[in-house]
DNA sequence: TTAACTGTATTATGTTATATAATACAGTTA
DNA sequence: TAACTGTATTATATAACATAATACAGTTAA
């Protein structure tokens, strides 16, 4: 459930944001339940409490989760304005990887039954 | 021709590599066209020799380009086999894309539309 | 042959991001 | 009160990236 590769070159924290923000959008942490704490996160991953924290901080930031003092970290019923932006970023990249086929000259045709395929089979639900 | 921002996070060298990869692929440096010199890139962006010589070892270990000592620096006709690679690199990056929009609730037909759109306008010819 | 180009290599140095370790303080709960 | 929670700070270590300085070697044209 949750993962880290310390030998990636992506950061420890950032993989772990990554982790609980999917978690959270997939509905597998549902609104208002509690996260794992922090330390209990660093000693199951054995990284230090300090790195965890700083994957918190940013999802509360992005508004994902929400922390109470000596209670735990929250998730967070996602913010419509940050979801948004979240979408428009999607659609950027996705624009640049269909570019970057098309400079590499792979047919739209593939592309488009990339596109049904992966959304059909893949992903949640 | 050729930009390089030193603040980004994208280090230097990658930069470097990827302007002049596309520079290739789209063919504005055709086959065996010699390249400015290590030196006079260097010096035009102001960085470091050093930074300019890793991203041509890389071009060249990726069958970008070959070099001459004392020549220079010169297109290559790309190798299929990495061609390849790397169109399965972007197609396994446009599958994520799609999965990561799907997340986030976009619709097909706006996925579809976008890489019709995208794939008519964009890029080269 | 020499001057002025090319690529290539090495060694030392500096900066930044990332991660750890150790410790402390504060709020919550049973 | 004990044992959890989050939060914060300071010091330290490491790796990636980039620079600086310098040197060596191959090519080319005057």
């Amino acid at each position: 459930m949750f993962q880290v590769d310390i030998r990636s070159r992506i950061p420890i924290y950032e993989q772990m944001y990554e982790n609980i923000r999917r978690l959270i959008l997939e509905g597998h942490i549902k609104e208002d339940e509690q996260l794992p704490s922090i330390r209990e996160l660093a000693s199951l991953l054995t990284v230090n409490p300090n790195t965890i924290l700083k994957a918190f901080k940013q999802l509360e930031q992005d508004g994902y989760i929400y922390a109470l003092q000596g209670r735990g970290n929250f998730a967070k019923k996602l913010d419509v304005v940050y979801r948004n932006q979240e979408i428009e970023g999607v659609k950027k990249k996705l624009k640049e990887t269909i570019l970057e086929a098309k400079l590499l000259n792979v047919p739209i045709e593939t592309l488009m039954d990339l596109l049904k395929d992966a959304y059909k089979r893949g992903g949640n639900q």
